[in-house]
DNA sequence: ATGGTTTTGGAACGATCGTTCAAATCACCA
DNA sequence: TGGTGATTTGAACGATCGTTCCAAAACCAT
């Protein structure tokens, strides 16, 4: 008795995905996200309840292909040391598509909504501490593999790291000079010698 | 003929200033700028044209106010060293009244508003190169002094220091957990070690 | 074909958006 | 004291906001 949609969910989530991620929240109306997505404004609510339920699963979608996925691909085609500091180029680079908007989801949304909205802060604190984490556990296998100082402390240098990475999306978002995008690039790989 | 104006184009462009600064540029209807500012509708509108001249009259005033003459008071009281090291601390304590909202307007603002508007980009960018010369000026400074070794590289470093600043802009507006937020500022010490 | 079920399309809702405008109000000068 | 010009006031505008609702269309099982 069911019947088959005439859209595909994965498809409409990141075509809506994109359109927050280039305008934010408040920046994008419901009639924003129909046209982005192509579905009906009926068939949108039956799916994802509201726009905020609708946001909340774009950051979802975000944090898992853009976020876990993407650094998880990183970790499989390089050394630990190498890991890290492919994650800071990919982040220092211009958007590969011209689809493709500047900068970061969770970095935007967190300046735009942490402050007022619980689930939102709360979610993104998460993700950010997989990226701490995510360094850290590569400067840990860099200290075994002895590619690095084992005197360095990992808690601290990847908390350090977080924060070049996160200026890092600022800068590139506010699409500031190349040289000093590549200085924060160059000084997360200092941080490791 | 004039007639003095009931009140203070100021303290006017402060309050309207701190409701941007608290929800974002779209986060704040010209309604809530009423109310925060206590004028009425229409002396808005012949004080400050638009909504959008508003917020840059505001953007301005934050500028001058909470970022260059902050730090002009910041080089009036400390060594250039300790200049730097006190930007990094007063970014990374929590607002002092309850009014003043957390994170940085001209961060919050290069997330929502560079990619999509020219003249918030611009000026931003002017604002952050402002910062960085902050931090390369003093670090001269205390070359000079030989507070610090000659040999680091002026340049790079205040641009590292820039990344790590925005980073902890991000990180405090998001209210991320306190260790993290120190990790950044004993790393900014580290690069003036 | 028919009945049952779900999706679709789009009109319509009340609320709010940024903005305009004409009338009321005030201070000053003749 | 009446006139002049800037300021204040609040009602009102059309547009858009997020959301609701329901008839029509589309599918499957019988």
């Amino acid at each position: 008795m069911p019947w088959e949609k005439s859209y595909d969910e994965t498809s409409v989530l990141e075509a809506a995905m994109r359109a927050f991620w280039a305008h934010g929240y408040q920046g994008t109306s419901m009639n924003d996200l129909i046209e982005a997505t192509g579905i009906n404004r009926g068939s949108m609510y039956t799916a994802f309840s509201s726009k905020h339920d609708l946001f909340m699963q774009a950051l979802h979608y975000y944090d898992e292909v853009y976020r876990a996925r993407h650094l998880e691909n990183i970790e499989k085609d390089n050394s630990p040391l190498e890991a890290i500091f492919a994650a800071f180029e990919s982040a220092a680079c211009k958007p590969a598509d011209e689809e493709t908007p500047w900068g970061c989801l969770l970095v935007n949304s967190a300046l735009e909504l942490s402050p007022h909205d619980e689930k939102v802060r709360i979610f993104i604190e998460r993700s950010m501490r997989h990226v701490e984490n995510f360094f850290r556990s590569n400067i840990e296998r860099a200290k075994q593999e002895g590619t690095i100082s084992a005197s360095l402390d990992s808690e601290k240098t990847a908390q350090s790291l977080l924060g070049l990475f996160l200026g890092l999306r600022v800068l590139t978002r506010a699409q500031a000079r190349q040289p000093t995008i590549d200085a924060i690039v160059s000084q997360a790989k200092m941080l490791l010698k």
